[in-house]
DNA sequence: GGATACTTTGCAATCGATTGCGCGATTTCC
DNA sequence: GGAAATCGCGCAATCGATTGCAAAGTATCC
């Protein structure tokens, strides 16, 4: 009897008979449509309430044509391999997918290992999805230039690059890359190497950050010291170590993710090279867990979850049909290692 | 001319057109119905690729009343606060997401810091999933018991509780927990701590296991070794050095995960602890990042990506109306410092 | 050949919400 | 007091696919 919920109202027919009105008119106050009057929007509402009667949205999403779904899709590259166990990946996907929540959409998730993009066409996210955040280029920059044909809109988080037919959002990768090299620089490193696959356009750009650093203490980028280390960690582990046996040669490393980073330090730890005394490690991304290797991690910040904000806001943007520009974040370097400067050879301890 | 994608065909009364059928003989012809001939589905079919027709999936939800969605629920503690920086989280949800994929089936991603799970019933959740996976019970073992009263079939990833209206999956985790424990009693140590929520089901099993293997060696638990210390960095980071203030007195911890292991390792290491020699470290989950934490983190390995399949089968059987059972998957001590037996107090290097 | 059985296809209702248009009632204005 | 403007609401079409049922066509049997 005190059910604190009555039986409850599966359609909106339902509640607008209980209410005494027509099914349009329940419509429109469930809808705050002005053309219904005050008092009659608030008898509907209260009915609503009462019966805890929610709107069917799959009958909405059919008739408006919008669903109000999202589409997240994850571009990984199959040869590079970089794949989700990265946790910068799920802390961007936490922040888009709080900040899709706060403008009441949802999140369709989407994880292929993309090889084919324009598959992706006749897939679910260009169908059901209002819209689409790809998180990564990968190779398929000019896939996804030929997408924007489509009429599902989407935005692109990865890094700048040439013919760009698509919105792009993205950290400050060449700064990022020229803070990083900049730090080992006046720490006094000199051969200092950089590890990622400078096919992916975040990451070249990145490099390129590091290019410049280098030249404006009238260093000469060793080509040699470009190294194309896979993502994943057991990767990354056996070319770092075959870099250590042919071309010891470098005390520096500025590494395109923290994963890599990780692996890199583990891999020099295990191969008897003192990190940072011998070599000096920069990640990038400051993945919660980098600032707990030790020595910590000294990274490249991005403030990811404001970026996944970013991307909700402009791929809604697109949605609604609203002008959206290009958004490149800020990026910081994070220093966590006090001790790595050179003093003369002594390591301390 | 030469264009390889002739003019779409938006729905299915055109491609009907097209064939010379009705849209019902067309709509059959798509869905293999016997009831159609050989020859009438073959020309149909062989319409639709070629003007690359693809159903409007929204009025066919609408219609069927069925989504091919499955919604998967992060149950987050506010209170201790796991948050998704846990990379266990996004190995799950891989599974899950190719788990799916495979059967045809979307994946909504929903991560709302659940206090009032009972919320959920008129989220989206609940009205556009054909069914859900929670991932995780937190504390909030009771409402989900309530939730069964929904219509809407769910399975959950967690640990074994008392009264239990719903379907379980989960690891084995006593076993996991004896077997790290067991493998700190067989390196001699004999003051060992476990650390973790154990409000938590998973991580109540797991101190269940750690208990009974002190039990096995005649060794009772200290009630003031068992720390609940929260999943995310910073705050475990605290309690443990609040706790090597207080009670310096363990040679071992068991961790309820592998974030908690390395937050706790960093800690020690900041205070001048030596780990394995002072204290012994055991994790929990096997993340891509523990490998790599030096020393190598021994830790418990769950198959997730497996737990991810197996979650899909079992709410997929739900949905279809089969009968499921809980299921509890393998886990296994994966041993990576092999030098932490104590030898007599003499610390190597 | 005619009746019966089976196969193949089409008709039309249906799912639930939204919305253009029109109608009656009320207010406003002169 | 009457015409015009305004307001509040309901009628009915509509979105696209599925499906029970009936009808048309074809094969089978005696």
């Amino acid at each position: 009897m005190a059910k604190e919920r009555k039986k409850t109202v599966a359609s909106l027919q339902e509640l607008a008979d209980l209410a005494g009105v027509s099914r349009a008119t329940a419509s429109r106050a469930l809808n705050d449509n002005p053309m219904i009057s005050e008092k009659t929007r608030a008898r509907v509402q209260a009915l609503a309430a009462e019966h805890s009667f929610s709107i069917n949205r799959q009958a909405r999403a059919f008739r408006l044509r919008r669903s109000n779904l999202i589409a997240v899709v994850f571009m990984l590259d199959v040869k590079s391999d970089q794949h989700m166990s990265d946790p910068f990946f799920l802390e961007m996907l936490g922040g888009i997918a709080d900040a899709l929540a706060e403008r009441d959409y949802d999140l369709l998730l989407t994880h292929a290992p993309v090889t084919d993009v324009l598959g992706l066409r006749n897939g679910r996210a260009f169908q059901q999805a209002d819209g689409i955040i790809f998180i990564g280029q990968g190779e398929q920059h000019d896939a996804l230039n030929e997408l924007t044909e489509e009429d599902t809109p989407f935005v692109v988080w990865g890094g700048p690059v040439g013919e760009k037919r698509y919105i792009l959002v993205g950290g400050d990768n060449h700064g990022g890359g020229h803070a990083a090299t900049r730090h080992l620089l006046d720490a006094g490193r000199r051969r200092i190497a950089f590890f990622g696959n400078t096919r992916n356009p975040e990451i070249a750009a990145r490099h390129a950050g590091y290019a410049a650093a280098l030249a404006e203490r009238g260093l000469e980028p060793d080509p040699e010291l470009t190294v194309d280390v896979p993502f994943d960690m057991p990767h990354a582990r056996d070319v770092t170590s075959r870099l250590l046996e042919t071309a010891r040669q470098f005390d520096g490393v500025v590494c395109a993710s923290d994963v890599i980073a990780l692996a890199a330090i583990s891999t020099f730890a295990a191969l008897g090279v003192r990190v940072p005394d011998d070599i000096a490690v920069v990640g990038y991304d400051d993945v919660a867990l980098a600032s707990y290797s030790s020595p910590a991690l000294t990274t490249v910040r991005q403030n990811i979850r404001w970026a996944g904000r970013v991307l909700v806001e402009s791929v809604l943007g697109l949605v609604n049909g609203d002008d959206v520009t290009d958004t490149q974040l800020q990026s910081e370097l994070v220093v966590r290692d006090s001790s790595m400067r050179r003093t003369g050879g002594s390591a301390p301890e």
